[in-house]
DNA sequence: ACCTGAACACCGTTCAAGT
DNA sequence: ACCTGAACACCGTTCAAGT
């Protein structure tokens, strides 16, 4: 027992030299507010990354992370971008289909999101600006470009594309989240088994037609449904192209 | 003055019967509730309809709200649903061409959400369920039908393309109500900007393309990307086609 | 049986006052 | 100059205790 730690700071290692050991209370920096934030959103969700929480985590005040970020939304951006350097983007650089590594990619954007339910919410929110969204939207451009989509529309393309990315995940991982989710999707299911064929008949034609398919099913279908629409559509003529 | 009120009561007029003529506080009933909700929607936006301040309203205690309400997201959920019922369904079936026709109805649609900014955001976590929104996709399922859409594709494809509109006003309309929401903007214009043309040649090459077009443009174009990759893209073999 | 006051457990953000 | 305690103005939800 080197130590007999007195009841104020009853878990407090220090080292030879008498610095404290644990990194309980480093200097507050940006740099590692945010990293903080992020071991948070992995260890219990980014719901739980509120300014009062995480100033709890860093054994001070709330008021005193304003200094470092701007407020919540932007710490959550933060969060973003970091997790984001999760994406597998190698697809981008390997041979084969274009449009299959593209799914891939986009895949991988998603299910990186579908891993924090309420940081895909916040992506759609706060379009993140970091260094690994760039990354992101570089390798689907490049992709586009490879398959000889126009560029105008590339440009418009690559929002589409990662925007039918996180609402999916939004959409779904509120599904896991809240405890309602269920109840909820059962409501639409009833309604429609409920609904009168007379006032809709394509509705309950369709009927459990229309809730079919895993959830990954549905995501690869509708990159792909994006990509045919992005090589068939023009844009506007009202836009100036190029 | 034909009455004096007491000071526990100071503006509560009385009809000649002796019954209490403002609807300060009639009898709490669901539909009371919800109808409460939805004037406080128009007159402050959603972000505002919370149970506390939707029971001021009603003069009540909030407690009393969970007899006919189950929670936040139920109650957002029937203000959803009440306001779908604002939107012009009536292209679903004049003559014309059917592409242009259902842009038209996910167009009105997605204005509807854009009035409201939270809605949509809401509308992308609790999927509606009520009469209202059967309505819509019954419209938008006539018209898959009448443009020739297979019936499998046309059973994902309505909540693709209602997910695109959704996500589009969940989008731009939190540019309108977050005052940071312009820097955001331009953050990632500036990193754009700032990219490396060695790193980054395609997002360079493009540079303020990426940002062009009016929401309108954009949200029109998508909906054409959609509609037209749904002609052509079949749905995975794994699920069983009807 | 029906309703609700009061409490529990939280929030984001600001600013005057400290070091 | 930098940091933060304390306050302001809110939240959702529950449940014991009232009528």
């Amino acid at each position: 027992m080197p130590t007999t730690p007195g009841p104020a700071e009853p878990i407090e290692p220090t080292t030879p030299r008498g610095r404290r050991e644990r990194p309980a209370k480093p200097a507050l920096t940006r740099v590692g507010i945010v990293a903080t934030a992020v071991a948070l959103t992995r260890s219990e969700g980014l719901e739980r990354v509120t300014m009062r929480r995480l100033a709890k985590e860093l054994d001070t005040g709330p008021a005193s992370l304003y200094v470092y970020v701007a407020n919540t939304a932007a710490l959550h951006a933060a969060v973003l971008d970091e997790l984001l350097g999760e994406i597998d983007l190698r697809p981008a650089r390997t041979g084969g289909d274009w449009r299959e590594r593209l799914v891939r990619i986009l895949s991988s954007y998603t299910t990186v999101l579908f891993r924090n339910p309420a940081l895909a919410r916040s992506a759609l929110v706060t379009r993140p600006s970091g260094p690994h969204y760039l990354e992101l939207l570089e390798a689907v451009l490049a992709l586009l470009a490879e398959g000889g989509v126009p560029d105008d529309r590339a440009a418009w393309g690559v929002d589409a594309l990662l925007q039918f990315g996180t609402a999916t995940a939004a959409e779904q991982s509120a599904r896991d989240a809240a405890p309602h989710a269920q109840d909820e999707h059962d409501a639409l299911t009833a309604a429609v088994r409920n609904a009168s064929p007379q006032a809709f008949p394509r509705l309950t034609a369709l009927g459990t037609e229309l809730f079919t398919g895993t959830g990954e099913d549905r995501l690869t279908w509708g990159f792909h449904v994006l990509i045919n629409g992005l090589s068939k559509t023009a844009r506007p003529d009202r836009t100036a192209t190029t």
